[in-house]
RNA sequence: GUCCCCAUCGUCUAGCCCGGUCCAGGACACCGGCCUUUCACGCCGGCAACAGGGGUUCAAAUCCCCUUGGGGACGCCA
């Protein structure tokens, strides 16, 4: 069988949001899926609008999400010359023509179109009239005007196009540059790409292009149009609709990955399976599974798969994408076996980085800050028996496993008479200065023997100091 | 306005192609309960959907038609 050529085509006029990425992955996932090649291309054919920070942004943002290329980026700014020499073959053989007709006139066109309850479109008036080339004359495709036009879709089934409801679109604008359409099915043929999948918001366009690729005399590529993503209002997701460029979600503590797993699943699914590793997509996914319906964006969810990924992520991988939120937070954490102990004790109570980031704070904090409400509740001279005991008890202590503490725990409740409940807590305050943080024993664990004990006594400072008041 | 697409719990979806095993399954969220030293995790249970109407058929979420609703596209943007 033909190798899978796929590609993704971004216009360099914004941040990657997370739609894009989403066809995006489908194209990747499908080429890697398939053994074949991924190819990125930039379509830059407006210069006004293209900048040079998009094509960063977007480069930056699929690299993150892990997506590679096995070709380009291309630029089509760069390539303007091919589309020309593909527009004079157009010329050349009759299908396509000169036009001098202006804006204006185009304007009255389309509303006379509408006013008679048509498709607003071009009436041909240069068609016939073999013009020659002029200073801001456009070149436009010469359309079959009867028949239909099919196209034969992988996921939405055969759609068929009237002719007569498409007209002759410029295919080089006044200035020589090429438009969209035109330049895609160039790029498309000349780069061997034979697999197009892309946002549903394409398909009217769909029909242009296939008339082009046959008017080249070129096979056509398969086509797939994947349902779009819709904000919580059902409309198309822009900016009103919060975070929407990928990076976006990396500075709000997502893992790559859960973002990936969320994305792919909106639209695509396999049987009632949820959770998927990056290799699981590239092994599972299919065309055939790909969804109809246009999907909601929905943060819960996105949410809920973040705090999966990173309950399934080992420690030392998941350090590395931590440590920049910790370093946002002024704390000096490096790679290494405390960061990783940390990590497990937070990996099952933080759905972002963010969140896990703000709790391992007190991990790193020297002089640990008492919230006044904990602090009066439970460091009080009460508790400086059981606090005293457990400094002993750390003392004569080798391993500070689960185990050791727990039992060490037990003997204290056992001299004191008091519940671990009660212990609990007040230990739980002098070490982290809050009321809610991972469990007792875990915790002493990650801290070590010097921080924990070195907390302690400063709690136990802390309440003869209160009480001698 | 014209053209195109879509339609299962609030949301993502399985099932639909190859009608019966579906008084519709899973997940998120939500609500209970269990576990428990806090918060979580985990486990158990609950709530909740085939848009409406016509056909076809012994039988329809599944096939056909219409209606309604939603989305998208109609640029010398991509």
């Amino acid at each position: 069988m033909e190798k899978i050529i796929t590609r993704f085509p971004p216009s360099p006029t914004g941040y990657l949001h997370v739609g894009g990425a989403r066809t995006a992955l489908f194209n990747w996932l499908y080429a890697r899926h398939m053994k074949g090649k991924f190819i990125l291309r930039i379509e830059d054919t407006d210069i006004e609008r293209s900048t040079r920070e998009s094509v960063d942004a977007i480069l930056e943002a699929l690299e993150w999400i892990g997506i590679d290329w096995d070709e380009g980026p291309y630029f089509q700014s760069q390539r303007f010359d091919v589309y020309k020499k593909y527009a004079q073959k157009l010329l050349d053989s009759g299908q396509a023509y000169y036009c001098t007709c202006s804006r204006e006139q185009l304007e009255n066109m389309r509303k006379k179109a509408m006013e008679v309850g048509g498709k607003p479109k071009y009436d041909g008036t240069c068609r016939g009239k073999e013009l020659s080339k002029t200073d801001d004359s456009v070149i436009r495709f010469k359309a079959p005007l009867v028949g239909t036009t099919v196209v034969e879709d992988v996921i939405k089934g055969n759609i068929v196009f009237q002719n007569s409801e498409l007209d002759d679109f410029i295919i080089q604008r006044g200035d020589g540059t090429p438009t969209y359409n035109f330049a895609v099915v160039v790029d498309d043929i000349t780069m061997g790409i034979n697999t197009v999948i892309r946002g549903d918001d394409h398909v009217n366009n769909t029909p242009k292009q296939i008339m082009l690729f046959k008017a080249f005399g070129c096979p056509l590529p398969t086509f797939g149009h994947v349902p779009m993503v819709l904000g919580c209002d059902r409309t198309r997701l822009s900016k009103r609709h919060g975070a929407m460029s990928v990076t976006a979600y990396r500075d709000m503590g997502f893992l790559p990955d859960a973002l990936i797993n969320y994305l792919v699943r909106l639209g695509w699914s396999y049987g009632d399976q949820e959770f998927f590793s990056k290799d699981e997509l590239i092994e599972k996914f299919s065309l055939e599974n790909i969804g109809r319906s246009a999907g909601i964006f929905n943060m819960e969810k996105l949410l809920a798969l973040n705090a999966d990924h990173i309950k399934a992520t080992p420690p030392g991988k998941l350090a590395r994408h931590l440590l920049p939120f910790l370093r946002e937070r002024n704390l000096n954490a490096e790679e290494g076996p405390y960061i990783e102990s940390i990590i497990e004790t937070l990996a099952t109570r933080s759905k972002t980085l963010q969140e896990m980031a703000e709790g391992a704070m007190f991990y790193f904090q020297e002089e640990i800050e008492y919230e006044e409400t904990a602090a009066k509740k439970f460091l009080t001279p009460s508790v400086l028996e059981p606090l005293n005991l457990l400094l002993m008890e750390l003392n004569s202590l080798e391993h500070l496993s689960e185990k050791n503490l727990e039992n060490a725990f037990i003997k204290i409740m056992e001299q004191t008479g008091l519940k671990l409940g009660k212990i609990a807590q007040p230990v739980r305050v002098a070490l982290t200065g809050k009321t809610v943080s991972p469990g007792i024993f875990e915790m002493i664990h990650a801290l070590g023997k010097k921080r924990t004990q070195a907390r302690l006594k400063r709690a136990v400072e802390f309440i003869t100091g209160q009480s001698d008041l």
